[in-house]
DNA sequence: CTGACGGCAATTGCATGCAATAGTGGCAAA
DNA sequence: TTTGCCACTATTGCATGCAATTGCCGTCAG
């Protein structure tokens, strides 16, 4: 059995990310924990975790309430991935990534193509991503990417994408999955800066 | 009156900074909360943002224990430093820092070249390199970089400085304010990749 | 003598009661 | 009518008791 506020927190966070659970609106502890049928300890703790990542804020005597994300939030974000990704890539490039990492990145491509659902597509995408940055071979990169890498999420990104995007979007991770097969660092790093710089351009530039 | 579990934060970050509690060593809640005059609760919560940071690790069922940095920690956080740490400075570049905060890197070096105290200049260097990240204006970054930032501290990077090292580092940061007053993007870039390589290349090659 | 099994102590995890704080509404005075 | 103040309420923050899990140590079989 696993420990209550694990589970809290998960669930928690799934419904940040479904929207079940409006970007502003309250958190109260006691409210949540007679919902997940639980007590107010393990939420506090849960909240504070999602605090740490980004995806609520706390304020002292406050409560907590689900951050609402600007617009210049999502260039701050993307920026950072455009940093980061590219990186990762690299480095994952550099390591030549073992077949069954492969194997499972060419996978995820062919579920994202064939799935036709925004929110599988997204979901799919952040397994493809973060697969990539843990290939990159450093223990850090993970934790420092979940707080800007659920952001898109939220926004949702796949949902303004048209289907010309869309196609663009998999020719990337395709070709991701190529410069990493051939272990060309380089490569790898232009096709995700690319792939990011894509991502920003559509959600950055309008609403809000 | 702050909140107890924010002085419990501040002074655990101190004792392990400071080296006052061991890499390694056992935190245990109850022991902690004696000792600091306080009750478990506000403790635990210390220190799961602790743990957040990366500089204590809590397991399940077995409390938390301060984290001991390994060569390879090292090398991972110092390629992340020198992939972040650059960007801020470009930006901040970018965004022409205003006088006050030019005179505040200023002082900073003024005082760490004053300084003899490991200890002092590693406090003012934080000091600075804070600054610097504050002045790029991503919101984030911060953040994203304290879970990086006070490993160096730890291990004590100045102290493995000679004196030809220190007077390197200090002429970067001197080079690094000159680079922001005039708008230099890609000569602050350069100067703080150099000057995170420089202290690289020290801690990484020796011990463990 | 070595290995495994079982009970025991210590510590974390969770629940709940109480205190403290911030937001809210009403009331009174200008 | 508007503004400032005060009490009230709802919610967070903290303390503490109890349950659950882990690691340890002693014992016993092989």
């Amino acid at each position: 059995m696993p420990r209550a506020a694990d589970t809290a927190y998960a669930t928690l966070r799934q419904m940040i990310l479904s929207g079940e659970a409006a970007a502003g609106s309250r958190l109260g502890e006691a409210e949540l924990a007679e919902t997940l049928g639980l007590s107010r300890t393990p939420v506090r703790e849960a909240l504070q975790r999602l605090g740490a990542d980004g995806l609520v804020e706390v304020l002292p005597h406050r409560g907590a309430r689900v951050v609402r994300w600007s617009r210049a939030d999502l260039e701050e974000i993307f920026e950072l991935r455009a940093l980061l990704e590219p990186y990762a890539a690299e480095r994952a490039a550099r390591r030549r990534p073992d077949a069954a990492v492969l194997a499972e990145l060419t996978a995820l491509c062919d579920a994202m193509e064939r799935s036709g659902d925004p929110a599988e597509i997204a979901r799919l995408n952040s397994a493809f991503h973060g697969a990539v940055i843990d290939a990159s071979g450093n223990r850090r990169l993970p934790a420092l990417l979940t707080s800007v890498m659920h952001a898109p999420l939220i926004v949702g990104t796949f949902r303004r994408y048209d289907a010309g995007a869309l196609a663009r979007s998999m020719n990337h991770h395709r070709e991701l999955v190529a410069a990493l097969t051939a272990g060309d660092p380089d490569w790898a790093g232009s096709v995700m800066r690319a792939h990011i710089r894509a991502a920003a351009a559509g959600p950055i530039s309008e609403e809000e």
